[in-house]
DNA sequence: CGTTAGTTTGAGGCAGATCAACTTTGGTGG
DNA sequence: CCACCAAAGTTGATCTGCCTCAAACTAACG
């Protein structure tokens, strides 16, 4: 959503091709550039000590990201991997500093958008307290099949973004898909009832 | 930390005053206005459906709250009350129009703000997935006590905020205060060490 | 086809939530 | 100022969701 604003702005970009795997950047580098999506999918996770690894948000086509820790001003506090073959264009924080000086919609835009995803975020955060597993799960699997309709999502990538472990994942999905709620489809699903999915585990699934 | 970047735009400004446990906003609610806060201590609730309360921010003096829902035009998402006797400076959302159309600087540090809290959200977020409760309430009585020491927090905020039960919080207090971390001064307590209470339960406490 | 990343299924264990009964604190109003 | 009592805190016993560990299977890509 944010490529159509920026567009005028980018003159002498800087282009990246990078395929499923690779990071753009690390948790805890210091924060140079913002990154633009021409197509693709990316993948924000945060990586603890004892190695467990959390999946925060998911960029497309037309998303920009890097831009929470550029606003912060601090860095980076988790890493971005391309989920598949992805086409970025690179803004550096200078061309950054001076589209902000001028483009106040541009600024109300980027205050929406993380409004939005800190709301998001909080709603997670208490999700994690209220919410079966499996509810959450579930949740997830909406979430990723309406808006990237496209990727095959892995059973790992469900459980870090769920908040779970990806056997609970597969447990739930043989569950939903033997009831009739998904089906599966090699290592894809579809979802074939949106609304049980949402009601499901609503105590006792 | 906004009061300062805003009382030049307040003119006729309408006040309030109100006490522990009062509401100043529902979850769900339009927002209507931005709050503003001249004493006292405010804490932003999330309920759900099965009764469950969680904790997600705390506003003090000089803090600007309401905003987060004004910039995503949603509904509240969650509630606030006063956890204390609190002064209130209250900012239409016309007022708030105009002030946005004029101060970039004022977009720019409501921008930063957003995005560490955010941050702050995201690390909460990984950090119920990889942190042991005793873990999360040592680092929330550090918060607490750092940034509001005066208040005396009940074992129940800290509960909601760290993700745990009272009970919990309350066996961990116990636990600490028996190894002289921390000391119980009647319903308050105070912080001894620091360091080792970051690096309680670090794997096995 | 061979290989490897991804998935499935089962068995077992435990952190921490829940339930319950009791004690303490500190505000308030007589 | 003290007595009272509701709100807050403590402590113990129990219970369970789902994570962990393990082992075998299968899809998908070169």
């Amino acid at each position: 959503m944010f490529l159509p604003l920026l567009r005028p702005y980018i003159k002498s970009s800087h282009k990246l091709s990078i395929k499923r795997g690779d990071f753009i950047y690390h948790e805890g580098e210091s924060p140079e550039s913002l990154f633009l999506i021409e197509s693709g999918l990316v993948g924000l996770f945060h990586n603890s000590e004892t190695g467990k690894e959390t999946f925060l948000r998911v960029f497309g086509k037309d998303d920009i990201f890097g831009h929470r820790s550029y606003f912060a001003q601090t860095n980076y506090h988790a890493s971005t991997v391309a989920l598949e073959k992805t086409e970025l264009i690179v803004i550096s924080k200078d061309q950054c500093n001076e589209i902000c000086q001028s483009d106040t919609e541009l600024l109300k835009t980027m205050l929406m958008t993380l409004s939005k995803d800190l709301g998001e975020a909080e709603l997670r955060l208490a999700g994690l307290q209220d919410k079966t597993a499996p509810q959450r799960i579930a949740e997830s699997l909406i979430y990723f099949k309406l808006k990237y309709p496209d990727h095959t999502w892995t059973r790992k990538e469900i459980a870090e973004f769920s908040g779970s472990t990806f056997e609970s994942v597969t447990r739930v999905m043989t569950k939903l898909s033997d009831r009739g709620l998904i089906a599966k489809e090699g290592r894809d699903y579809s979802i074939n009832d949106h609304q049980k999915l949402l009601e499901f585990d609503h105590h006792q699934g």
